[in-house]
DNA sequence: GGCGCCTCTTGACACGGTGTCAAGCGTAAT
DNA sequence: ATTACGCTTGACACCGTGTCAAGAGGCGCC
């Protein structure tokens, strides 16, 4: 049993700096195998499809860093304000640690149901985050007047998507920091009433 | 030979019609044939690879929707808040044209070098337009000063960008009209300068 | 009319990757 | 000694892309 579980997670850390290192995305079910020091049955041994591994991979980064822990402080700011920047900065700090495994997963997603649906689902928890700090923004009458808090949490949400991370820091080459720092700026700009958007 | 073109354009029509149609991205070389009236082999004849097929239709599209025409307003306009509201017109406009083929492209890209190469020429066309737009904000001194030239050409292109759209039109269901408005006063907000942004 | 050319067809095949199956091996538990 | 478990080996099916070779049919040209 605690062979089995040394194995498993052998297969995820293979896999993992395989997607990390390499070139990635192309990574396959043969080159983890090899990676783990194992055949590559034994990888469908314990995962029974390339997408199931990849989605078990995501969760179990999530373990190691502590998404929950990294999301705490934008749940526990006080003003709403302080809640949007808080998730900026835990979410956008975040991307370039699951970027990896990401961008492996919305490779595939087009093509593979199960990979199309592990990702939609992560996009959709991103999402409540948006929605939990649109909302704070509201209560505190800070969010827009025009805007409604479906459309300006659908916005945060395309702002922070992983594309858009993945077009400014992998594409344009910007820092870590000029990304957090625009898109903290942007989102208090269009997103917050004037007055209170200093 | 002008058989020879009636059956390439029969391809590159068939090509389109089943990727705006059908669940698209997905599309194999035999269906394309089938849809053509013809055997799989005939296609290979007039197109070496699929990449090829699909970039062969980016342009064929691109004759038949008029790019150029739809980006003149954009060269013409007297300043650059007017150049910059034309481009994202146009542009903007021009997304759910190119859409589909854009989205088996942009699938295909990370296993295939063709294909990735395909895209990343267009979006680094796209690209220019974000430049020329902000520069000519800029020589009206209308650039937001804290910002440099190339910081917001990449923001604009970012936002600009084939999956924004695809993320807000596609899976928040925007409608283009506020696609537009929305990306319109994200720029105007964020990239102009204050007094001029009205 | 016979010739060659050009386009397209037919049917086969190689390749690469995923996922499956069956038989067997080694080892630790008991 | 038997059993159960985790893993290996090697085979195979499937699917989609791309290739190849042989040949059919229409068209013009001399």
């Amino acid at each position: 049993m605690a062979a089995t579980a040394d194995t498993r997670t052998r297969i995820l850390n293979a896999c993992h700096t395989l997607l990390v290192s390499d070139t990635g995305a192309s990574t396959r079910m043969s080159d983890i195998a090899k990676a783990a020091g194992l055949s590559r049955q034994a990888v469908y041994l314990h995962f029974k499809t390339r997408a199931e591994l990849l989605t078990a991979l995501t969760r179990h980064i999530d373990e190691v860093e502590d998404v929950a822990g990294r999301l705490a402080p934008s749940r526990a700011a006080k003003s709403g304000l302080e809640r949007l920047d808080a998730y900026i900065e835990a979410w956008g700090g975040y991307i370039p640690i699951i970027y990896p495994v990401a961008r492996a997963l919305m490779a595939m997603a087009p093509s593979d149901e199960a990979a199309d649906l592990a990702w939609t689902d992560r996009m959709t928890a991103m999402r409540q985050g948006c929605d939990a700090a649109i909302h704070a923004l509201a209560a505190d009458g800070d969010l827009r007047p025009e805007l409604d808090a479906q459309t300006a949490a659908d916005l945060l949400w395309a702002l922070l998507s992983v594309r858009n991370w993945e077009a400014l820091i992998q594409s344009c080459g910007w820092p870590q920091t000029q990304y957090l720092h625009h898109m903290k700026a942007l989102t208090r700009n269009y997103l917050c009433s004037q007055e209170t958007a200093s």
